[in-house]
DNA sequence: GTATTGATTTTTGTATGCAAAATGCAAAAT
DNA sequence: ATTTTGCATTTTGCATACAAAAATCAATAC
């Protein structure tokens, strides 16, 4: 790890991205305790600035602190990711909203780029490549959607989705096929600059995923009913 | 100022609720800095958990810091108080929503005693009691419709809310025979638990508080432009 | 073999100290 | 009279120090 004591102006700002990048890469598991003295004698700095980052995290819920006892990183139930998504449902129905309110002859262009890649063919195979662009483009709406509040609020959603999505295939909840064509028509609406339907469409793509949630948390509760699976302990 | 050193277990959260109330109370005005050292004095504490307190402000947007120079109290303009109702129009929509879901007997009927006081009057004239039964309300729907994550940016939006809106009549935007009948509208759709009524109706309530900021935008703006009023320059 | 207690080590929460940056202010220059 | 420069003061950002709490672990009791 780089040391960078030196070259930083915040370092609490700088820690805090460096954290929040190991959280979402899963270099800390969720349920594990953040080692404040090794961390910061990795980083090359104080547990003052690493500290101040956690403090950061912990309201973005990112991570949590037990008093006396320490820091530790997040852990979400699929029951709580429903109501995570349900929030992303109605902010980023907003954002879409805004988006197409507000974006430009250039942003249209930009946008109409999403999933130019993946838009003719059947049967998407690159799973991988296909959830990079699924992120970029939510990112991309809510970069030119939302401003300020809305935005850091999103972000956070938008993190702790990733965090927790690596443990489906590549972080999709839904096939590609499913998905592209949902994707393709909010790029339209906001391109068309419809703000009515580009909110009606993101909630009905979020929605649909959503269903595929609570489908899955069923399908779960089933098995072990039926004894065939034991509960995960963690 | 009482001394806190010795009688609370986390200095950091104390110190937090503090100067959170400071602001929301406008004992420390929108675009002022906050001195640390003279604060800390005052709370009896040193500048680590007071630091520690303004970080969590910052991340709520309440506290803005300027590196190297220091915390400084958030100032939103009214286009911005627009952005966080529009907001808020979602997120208490989706809190209502689950509160008509979710809602026992119990909470009904504490839910239904809201505003009794106010229902047989046709004219209010206690403004002031008005909007703390306002603020009681919308916190009473997200107690029992949000939980963790939406409950928490929620508080934020209505700290902004009223430590912005003590500069109109009491923190209210439209006077009380306007909104009684709506907010009335909403505690029987979530009495009913029917939330797609109770979703409907929250949103319609904070869309008419909207236009009517956005109308006072105009007004404003065509005062300025005719020369009546000096744009005020804080 | 398990549970309980006590001593030792770690880790947390907070205060304090210090260098570097920013601010304020007075004297000099325009 | 206003701007600029240089110096003194204040404030910030960070490291470090230290007491109190928690965790660990070994020894003892059951």
């Amino acid at each position: 790890m780089t040391n960078l004591g030196a070259e930083h102006e915040n370092l609490d700002q700088k820690a805090y991205e460096i954290i929040k990048n190991m959280i979402i890469e899963r270099q800390i598991l969720p349920g594990e305790k953040i080692p404040q003295e090794k961390l910061a004698q990795e980083l090359g700095i104080s547990r003052t600035p690493l500290v101040s980052a956690l403090k950061f995290l912990e309201h973005e819920k990112l991570v949590e602190s037990k008093p006396r006892r320490g820091y530790f990183v997040r852990l979400f139930s699929k029951q709580e990711m429903v109501s995570i998504f349900e929030l992303r449902e109605v902010l980023e129905g907003l954002a879409a909203r805004r988006a197409a309110a507000n974006i430009t002859e250039k942003e249209i262009e930009t946008l109409n780029g999403f999933f130019k890649a993946f838009a003719e063919s059947t049967d998407i195979s690159d799973f991988k490549a296909y959830a990079r662009e699924d992120r970029r483009f939510h990112n991309f709406i809510s970069e030119i959607g939302a401003k300020e509040f809305l935005k850091s609020i999103l972000q956070t959603c938008n993190i702790i989705t990733a965090s927790y999505q690596y443990l489906s295939s590549e972080g999709l909840v839904r096939p590609p096929n499913e998905t592209i064509e949902e994707h393709l028509a909010v790029i339209k609406a906001i391109g068309d600059r419809d703000p009515d339907a580009a909110d009606e469409l993101m909630r009905a793509h979020l929605k649909k995923t959503i269903a595929h949630l609570r489908q899955d948390i069923e399908k779960e509760k089933q098995q072990i009913d039926s004894g065939k699976v034991i509960r995960p302990s963690f």
